[in-house]
Order: structure tokens, then sequence, then C-alpha cells
DNA sequence: TTTAAAGCATGAAATATTTCATATAATAAT
DNA sequence: ATTATTATATGAAATATTTCATGCTTTAAA
């Protein structure tokens, strides 16, 4: 990861900034704004690590992430995939100050890193941003509870089908797009084995409701996509 | 459900009002009082519904309940398992206002319902308040995501282990509890059929792991459990 | 340029899971 | 007391999923 001088970041046009000043004075600003440092990761580095102490804030500024993590028996698993503008690492603030899961460009990215100490100090003489991040981390255990359902109690095809419509619906807007996700990370998005989710992909191309040219995916029938996706 | 006068309540030993009354002043809390209304609940009886407008937190004063979902395809799903003292619906707080999931009693259980409207009131007032429910929230978050690797790409073995260890160590503190889950219920917690948990309990029982008496569970081999429980 | 490695794809065998059929015991209803 | 219902249990067939073997294609390395 590249550290940029400070001088050439964005901090006019920062959605984050935006958001925070709501709340800040200038003079707080200016003291969260000291400690903060803009870093470039390239895409598959690490921007957070699972299990390790959390230091910062992340405000990701242009591109893609992955939430993932271990489990037990040592396979990974895709939480969720965001995209900028997004404060990572809210959900930790008030846990143990350990990451949950490690978060992984996946494209090349820009981000501010903001001090954890100076931040929890803000909030505890700000109601408003208290509020604010409390919204942050509802919607985010929202969202989890949401893929929890996708996957939970259903069948392969029903959970490719509802990675896909997120996908779609969510980080690419879109009914084409070009996965930044390889095949591998599709199935540990979807939690089953690589060759079922090719099987699937397959068999969904075949049936005309999708169609895939290596990296980029066509949905054809998202009608036929979201009831796949609801009988499971 | 029974509601109470509330004259007969037990205010004093509230571990909720204990809580809340180091943020509050006390014409505060008698705000809250005041639209607080304390209800008794019969064994399955719903405290939340899923999908409803939601009103009022929930301080769950004694009793066990469970957080269950319905998925889209009609399964019902168990998220948790929680038992007194526990503040319920805090993550709806600031979503929108609907309730992400039902909780049902699994056995009596009593409860105030707080109203939300004066409860959000005191929170825009009250940045420690703000603070203390932003914790709750997040370790609600954690919990959500600790249950997420238990069942993710585990085969149903091992999720049983972890259920089991589960209900050993956050609800009963005993490596003998009797279930108040039926097996029907256990195997929406464990996401299987429940023709597959109870064979899973009868393989356990024979490799002498677990005994099983009807209701009642003796886990003899908490090792092996946890052994399971990782290798998936 | 050639070779090695990684990503993607396919089919078949091995394994896991669900569904179905059936039975017994416990509980509720008549 | 008798019957019906519900909860629990078991085994077998049907289905779903993973694992394995293999091949092709693309990308990275020597």
């Amino acid at each position: 990861m590249i550290q940029e001088i400070k001088t050439n970041s964005n901090c006019q046009t920062c959605l984050f900034k935006q958001v925070v000043m709501q709340y800040l004075t200038n003079e707080q600003f200016e003291l969260i704004y000291d400690k903060t440092i803009q870093l470039k990761f390239k895409k598959s580095e690490t921007i957070l690590k699972q299990g390790n102490k959390f230091t910062h804030l992340v405000f990701l500024d242009s591109g893609t992430v992955k939430f993932h993590l271990e489990n037990e028996s040592g396979k990974n698993i895709i939480l969720s995939v965001a995209k900028s503008p997004i404060l990572l690492g809210s959900s930790n603030l008030f846990n143990e100050e350990i990451n949950l899961f490690s978060i992984t460009a996946l494209e090349d990215c820009s981000a501010c890193m903001i001090d954890i100490n100076i931040f929890k100090t803000m909030i505890h003489q700000n109601c408003g941003l208290a509020i604010k991040i409390l919204e942050l981390v509802s919607n985010l255990y929202k969202d989890s509870i949401t893929n929890f359902l996708n996957l939970a109690n259903k069948q392969v095809a029903g959970r490719v089908a509802g990675t896909l419509i997120y996908l779609s619906e969510k980080i690419y807007n879109s009914t084409e797009f070009t996965l930044i996700l390889s095949r591998k990370e599709m199935s540990e998005f979807v939690c089953c084995s690589m060759e079922n989710l090719i099987h699937t992909f397959s068999r969904f191309q075949k049936e005309g409701i999708i169609k895939i040219e290596e990296k980029k995916i066509f949905i054809h029938e998202m009608n036929k996509l979201k009831t796949i996706n609801r009988v499971g």
C-alpha cells in the first residue's frame, strides 16, 4: 500500500467529511484530520485483518472490498461485498477492539485511516455523531441478517441466485456486469464448493437465465432468478 | 399475555433501570416509566413479530426467548436463543422501525415494554446512553457473526456440536441441562431437517459424547464436541 | 519462447442430506 | 378409558453436494 502526501488528498469532496462535519466543529475535525492517513491498496491487499487489534476506522473513498473470515475448519467465507463510499470497521467500535473479520481489496482502493481513539472521544462529546454511527451499525446488522437469510436453509441454486441478485442490485446497479470475484471467491460467498458453483452457473446458462462470458455476466431473466432464490 | 399492575412490579431490583439510571435524571426516568407496561408472556407466545412496526423496546426480566425468522421459502430459522436479563429490540432502534425477526417465549417470561419514542428522545439528549446502546448493538452484531460462523460451510454434525456448545456455555452454564427447545426447534437452530438432527443426536449418543434422556442432555465429552465443531 | 501455475469447466464416484415410510411413546382431547 | 394428536426415533430411497480425476485456457514465471 502507498501512503499519500496529505496535501494531495481530496478532503474537499469527501463524503465522510461532509457527514461528520454536520456534528463536529472545525477544530474537532482538524484533530481527526491530523491523525488521519490516506492510503492506496492494490487488488487483493488486506485492509483490515481478522483477529488484529484495530486502531483505525477506514473510510473507503474508492474501490470495492470483501468482508471475509476463516471458520474453525479453515474454510474461507465471504460475508459481504461492499463498495465505496463506505465507512469500514464501525461494527468493531464498541467490541473488544479486535477485527471480527478481514477486509480485503477486490480492486485498487483508496482509503483514509482514521485514528480510533480520537474518533471515540468525539463520539463521547457528540450525541449526533453517536446516533449516526448507531445507524451505520444497525444497518450493517440488518445486512448481515439479510445475508444469513439468503444462505440458511436453502440449496445451492437458491443461494447462487441470491448472490447474483445481490451483486446486480447492490453493487453493480445493472443486470450486466463484469465480476471482480473469481469463481473460488463466488463459491466462498455462496458457501459451497467451487465445482458446485460452476455447475450451477452452467445450469443457469443452459436454461437461458444468465449468460456468461468469462468474467462478464448478463442476467437475462431476473424473475426466474428471484423465483429460484425464493423457493430455495 | 397478562398485564400487571405497575405497583406490583419490581423496578427496585431491575437491571435495566440500574443501567439506564446511570445516564438519566429521575425526571427522565419517570417519563419512560409512565409509558412502560409490564407484561407476562406464556411459553410460545410471540413477544415481537417479524415485519410488524415496532413501538416498544422490550426488557426481558425473566425467562428465555428465541429469535427466529421465516425465509422466502417458508422455512423457519432460529437465529439465536437468549435469556434474561436482556434488552430486546435494540437492533431495530435505528432501522426502519420494522422488526427484522420475531421473538417468541420459550418458557414463561416477564418483560417491560418501553415506549420507543420516549427512549429515542432520551438517547438524543444523552451521549452516554447512546454509547451504551451502541455497545449492545455491536455485541448483538458480533453474536450474529459468531452464529453465522457456526453454520456456514460446516456439515450438520459440526453445526449440531456448535449449537450444543452454545447452549451449554451461553444459556445453561452447565454440561447438563433440560432442553427447552423441541427437536423441531433444535433443527431450525442448526438449519437442517429434523430427522438429520435426531440422527446426529443418536450418533453422538452411540459414540458416548452425549447422553439423552428425552429433554435432558448430558454432555460427557465436551472436547470431542469441540473437535467435531472445529473440523466441521 | 517455453514452461509452470492458476483459473475455469465437466463428468463420475463418494458422501451427505432430505424426504418418505413407519413405529413408538408421550400428551391432549373426547 | 379410549382415541387422536404430537413429539421422538429409525431405516431406506431419493436427491444434493462434495470430492476427485481430468482437460482446457489463460496468465505468470523462467
